[in-house]
DNA sequence: AATGACATTATGTGCATACATAATAACATG
DNA sequence: CATGTTATTATGTATGCACATAATGTCATT
């Protein structure tokens, strides 16, 4: 018999795969050390290291200085979900992309929002809504606030020609954010504007990004009925 | 005025990530190759190729060979959840974790079900049905069908004591998986399990895992009501 | 102008080496 | 026996070098 070579750290990696998927490492199991592996495989020391971290990354492994490397007990699988500006969303699923304005008004938000964004008390935010078309045919109804502290261009678009999802994506940088799924019960209006009966059960994606220490914007997205986010694992 | 160094890749992704909040490098534009950023930053160009390829990674860059790399023109913001298993996921809210069987039946799916997991019509699926409880109130209800013919082990074990869920991730392997995330109103049987009224907007994930080309199982798990997936950007 | 050969360039990767760092085990000391 | 110190070990990473590979540009040939 003999044992074939991995050069490349993808070989590596997918040997390594073949042997959890066989159980030949089960999960919790430590398996051999970089040092080993290398030796074993014909290579380098850093071409397992590549190997493996990458399957760390993905959440196969589990990796502590000293105690080794083991296969994880609870692979965690990790959903990513592609965020993308709505139009773009829209057109890739080769629908006709429309936008519609509903409101916008500078306005004190509610104590909830201005909390969340950590606003002074009694400041005024950018209130924008609108409607997002697929085919027409209503797709998700955007509801936003926005810190025109920070974004102090805000005040000077209208938010007629382009959407404040694309406008903010192309002009405002943040650092971080945080992102919330739940399901919703349609609101009178809501139903109105998306055109569904009141409480129709409703995907809801929430938004908060900040700019280091400052917030910039709050989004509700709150999708029409029967609308799904889709990825594979 | 000093120019820092950057001795390390996390440090010189710290910097590149600087650069593009600051919009020094806006959305679209090419940045420098990785021999000058290396020569600017004071290490060695594998040094920052490391950190290029993490950014890269995570869908801040764009890189082609020979195009060079580019800062990505659509931020995608990847939103990663991790799917973990529900006991665990439940412990981690501090709570207690329960976990009650409600049906274990072999019986042939409806053809829907059936033909999304690429099974002989006429066989026989294993159907669990189950709910899964944090701090003795009702949290997700899993309902799952098990390819008996690929996870031969699930006749021998009752599910009494373990969930189908965590009792397939300890035993079956599977290479990969798609998974949705819906909304839907609860039928009156769905009701009654989770306790709140027929008709509440209810947030459902939606999974099926393979292991190469056959499916293995397919599972949803309906929430209760209020009840919110939740990550950071 | 179209075609194909070839050079150029930026990223992609492998390797040997060195040292850093975290976690653990072994040991000594009170 | 408890506790703090030290040695050991496996992973983490920086570096210089070499070569691979993909995409592009250049140039000669027809």
């Amino acid at each position: 018999m003999n044992t074939p070579t991995f050069r490349d750290w993808q070989s590596v990696q997918n040997e390594v795969l073949r042997r959890i998927h066989a159980r030949e490492w089960k999960p919790g199991d430590l398996i051999p050390n970089e040092t080993d592996l290398a030796l074993e495989f014909g290579c380098a020391r850093t071409t397992v290291n590549r190997a493996l971290r990458a399957l760390a990354d993905n959440g196969l492994l589990d990796r502590k200085r000293k105690a080794g490397t083991r296969v994880a007990s609870q692979p965690v699988a990790k959903a990513t979900l592609d965020i993308a500006v709505i139009r773009t969303e829209v057109e890739e699923r080769g629908q006709k992309y429309g936008y519609q304005l509903i409101g916008r008004v500078e306005a004190v938000p509610p104590v909830a929002i201005g909390a969340s964004m950590r606003i002074e008390a009694g400041d005024q935010l950018l209130h924008i809504r609108a409607l997002h078309l697929a085919d027409d045919a209503p797709y998700a109804l955007e509801d936003r606030w926005i810190n025109t502290n920070v974004v102090r261009d805000a005040l000077a678009e209208d938010f007629h020609g382009i959407s404040a999802n694309e406008w903010l994506l192309k002009t405002t940088p943040y650092t971080h954010g945080e992102i919330a799924f739940l399901a919703k019960a349609a609101t009178i209006d809501e139903g109105a504007v998306l055109g569904c009966p009141p409480q129709s059960a409703l995907l809801v994606i929430d938004r908060l990004t900040w700019d280091n220490a400052q917030s910039v914007t709050k989004v509700r997205l709150v999708f029409s009925p029967g609308h799904q986010l889709r990825t594979i694992l």
